[in-house]
DNA sequence: AAGACCGCCAACCGCTGGAAC
DNA sequence: AGTTCCAGCGGTTGGCGGTCT
């Protein structure tokens, strides 16, 4: 017996959201703040999509707390150090990054980073210079050395991630909120965005409080 | 002016891990 | 232990706007 598809494909609307469709799909968080699950959600909500869309159009665009415009270069920065240390775990970059998603830092990666590095001399998967000579066999093993350095430093973060969790799992949400990095937005109230778009002000004039994150102004 | 080409990025797809039963 | 379902993840696609010829 197969696994059954996420939803009943036919007759779903596919593509670019509409703002009447966004607008559904906040007003129908907005009134249902405890957390259902996303394959009911365009049902109750009265949308021709499946779950799995609006999920996706919920975290990657209509979340309040989402910073929008250019990545700056401090958070580059940040970024190609993540990248060299977790490769391409982008929710886990993510993550050190409030207000940006996983789906933005892997598009800003391969359109912008990617061939900026490459302009540098490095290579943006390994993270390691780019030489236009044949490698010597004492470079080669040097090259070999730091990946499995590399290598080791990942599972340190790995085991160290593990510990993390399991250390959290003892607190309870109100030690959780004294102690958290500010990474973990649903604990936190989410300052207001400078630019503040039509569905920001839309979403601050319902005096919301999404899911767990309030909106504060 | 218009068709071809290119780059960006929102959205989709397929897979995985974990929870529930 | 096996099955089903869900959320989340990362790779990929395709629509659209801008630029080039």
């Amino acid at each position: 017996m197969g696994r059954q598809p996420c939803c009943d494909k036919v007759g779903l609307k596919r593509g670019t959201w509409t703002a009447e469709e966004d607008r559904k799909l906040i007003d129908f968080i907005l009134t249902n703040k405890r957390h259902c699950c996303w394959r009911t959600v365009p049902k109750l909500a009265g949308l021709l999509r499946c779950g799995k869309s609006c999920r996706l159009r919920w975290i990657n665009y209509l979340r309040p707390d989402l910073k929008r415009g250019m990545i700056s270069d401090s958070d580059e920065k940040i970024i190609i150090d993540l990248h060299s240390k977790l490769g391409n775990r982008w929710s886990k970059i993510a993550a050190q990054l409030p207000g940006r998603t996983d789906n933005e830092i892997k598009n800003h990666w391969n359109t912008y980073i990617k061939k900026k590095l490459k302009k540098m001399g490095v290579d943006p998967d390994t993270h390691h210079t780019l030489v236009s000579t044949a490698m010597t066999d004492q470079k080669q093993k040097e090259v070999e050395q730091e990946d499995e350095q590399q290598q080791v430093k990942k599972e340190e973060m790995d085991i160290i991630e593990a510990v993390e969790e399991i250390l959290l799992d003892d607190f309870n949400d109100q030690e959780l909120k004294m102690i958290s990095a500010p990474s973990s937005s649903a604990l936190f109230s989410v300052k207001k965005p400078a630019d503040i778009s039509s569905v920001d002000r839309w979403l601050e004039d319902s005096g919301c409080s999404l899911w767990g994150m309030e909106y504060s102004g």
